[in-house]
DNA sequence: CTATTTTTTGTAATCGATTACATACTCGGC
DNA sequence: GCCGAGTATGTAATCGATTACAAAAAATAG
């Protein structure tokens, strides 16, 4: 009895479709009702015709059926930077979004590959992708309009971020809401003179949080001092620069309230290094809640953003679009947001409460 | 003069290479060829077919062009933890070598969409993927061995993580001279008194980093503690454990080498907590170097993986097989790590330095 | 000027699915 | 027993590229 050994290093011509039929005694297009349409196939016939895809090891080949359907079964997730810790729970939420569809999703970090004002429509155009999802308000209204001017207009969706002045659906958190939960926690903790950190110029998010913020500070009569509004850009650097101008205040914030977690470590390192303790000297909130905010230290009180639902909601947003493409650019209701206390707000200290 | 307002609302039925073919006044064949192979085409028909595709404003169809060369096109990145940033410069990498080939790339989230055994070569079969890039050393055996039977195996490439006991190329970073090099500085700055916190159990690079570590510090004679080497999961978390296991001790170490940064962060935030100071009375080193190790408070000496590096050289690794299916596994050097150092190691103080 | 090679181009088959349309079959109802 | 409706299946065109092969044109040799 000899022993047999397969080097079978060549990929294996999968059966097609055709062997299926062949081996099923059917037509291909049973086979492919099968596949797609089940209810139109006889029980029996069926039957059998599992067992042959069964036997032959059968897949689909996706070029084949892309072609002859006109889609890619893919769609395009933009990015602006995969290493912030911010983007995981989304991205995971997108992609159990598109789980039970048969999309595919891809990624790609924005920041490292820049779009070319061409590069989305060119997707869109090879037939690469049904549709896209944009996690970047950065988008040039240039490669905007080519991809409207194709008619892939509305298989765009916004997500987090958005473009000012594009008529874009966006899935976003109710960031104003958030800034103002920020802004009345601490209020309620005593706090009367309270700092922002803000994001970048120009950001869509800056604009939404610190409008939420200075509404609500507005609504409960709070003290407003320019140099209390300190520019940042949602990066941990900022934050430290952040502490060093509060640092030489003489006037100093009893709690800051930064637009982005990784500000709050940021600063929360640079007023410790400073000598000053937080809460008990300074209280410092958040926003987002990425993973790492509950394990700092101290834990940072924050505004949560429901990653995964944002992520899964434009997925099922886009979603729709594919498949009934008629549709209007329906009202997107905000996400909702909400306050997570932690360790690193506290009641404002009698020494420096104001007067 | 009537001013025309077009909808426009349908995707253009884009130009095909019929279009471009009859515009142009010659095959289809002939059109194919200026894209393909233009040196196969006479100078001036090759002017006038190019004129013919601006014109039309064609774009080649990706999945006729696939069905037909029996190729997907893209190429698939198994990512473990999308959010954890230490995977953003690779990724960049990744996509740059990518760049010039016609190759998209495809990241997903493994452990926020575990692959079933099948789910990897699923992918291969359905013609999706033509390779693809494992940064999870994870994956199971069983799933591999499927991608092996199909004859794909050699389409994959491992990266910074591999599986123990299977035969893939692997790229990574010298991650047991990494470890060397964290000893032997903080050996040259006094300390001998060293602990470790790991990654978890099992995992290939928790283990070349404790070999190292434990090479080095053999060579240097330096005494060894059972509790000096500390559990941890390359997490903020475990670096915060780390730090009460520490400051619980009698006989403490003066300095500490994590397996990750973010277990470095965790570990001095929990060390400072206790009332420690880094680098005064304990040095602390952490390896990776993500982007937040210059920017922390103290900024973290560390052992610098190039990330971008790194997933360049995957790129090509695996572009090479895909474009010469028959070579054998080279053998690969692995790539350089640095030491970088900051400011949260300093010399031994002392009062606690050994007899 | 013819024979041979080389270069350029065209014809038509092919990749592997889906689906419009045609056909065949089943089942009641009258 | 015939008709119509409904169900199940098959035939063949189609999606849009690539490429083997053939044919034509151009270049070279003798």
């Amino acid at each position: 009895m000899a022993i047999v050994r397969h080097a079978m290093r060549q990929p294996k011509k999968s059966a097609t479709i055709q062997d299926v039929a062949r081996a099923a005694g059917v037509s291909t297009a049973t086979v492919s009702r099968v596949l797609s349409s089940p209810d139109l196939v006889s029980e029996a016939t069926r039957k059998t015709v599992q067992k042959a895809i069964q036997g032959t090891g059968y897949r689909v080949n996706q070029a084949a059926r892309n072609l002859r359907m006109k889609r890619a079964a893919a769609v395009l997730v933009l990015v602006p930077n995969l290493g912030k810790p911010f983007y995981s729970g989304i991205l995971a939420g997108i992609s159990e979004g598109f789980a039970g569809s048969d999309y595919a999703v891809l990624i790609t970090d924005t920041e490292s590959n820049p779009l070319q004002d061409s590069t989305l429509s060119e997707y869109f155009l090879n037939g690469r992708i049904d549709g896209a999802i944009s996690l970047d308000g950065g988008l040039s209204s240039a490669a905007l309009a080519q991809c409207v001017g194709h008619g892939v207009g509305d298989r765009i969706v916004f997500l987090c971020e958005w473009v000012e002045g594009e008529d874009f659906p966006v899935i976003s958190s109710d960031n104003t809401e958030g800034a103002r939960l920020a802004i009345r926690h601490l209020h309620a903790l005593g706090h009367r003179r309270i700092a922002h950190v803000t994001g970048p110029d120009g950001n869509v998010l800056t604009t939404a949080r610190r409008e939420g913020m200075v509404a609500e500070r507005t609504r409960l009569k709070l003290p407003a001092r320019p140099e209390w509004v300190i520019r940042g850009d949602f990066s941990l650097e900022s934050g430290h620069e952040a502490a060093a101008r509060i640092l030489a205040m003489q006037d100093r914030p009893t709690a800051v309230f930064c637009s982005a977690d990784m500000v709050a470590f940021g600063l929360i390192a640079g007023l410790i290094a400073g000598g000053l303790r937080v809460p008990e000297d300074i209280s410092v909130v958040g926003f987002d809640d990425i993973e790492m905010s509950g394990s700092y230290v101290p834990s940072l009180t924050t505004i949560r953003q429901d990653r995964h639902q944002l992520g899964r909601r434009a997925a099922e947003v886009l979603l729709d679009r594919l498949t009934s493409p008629q549709q209007l650019p329906q009202a997107e209701a905000a996400i909702p947001v909400e306050l997570v206390v932690r360790a690193s707000t506290g009641p404002v200290s009698d020494q420096v409460s104001d007067i």
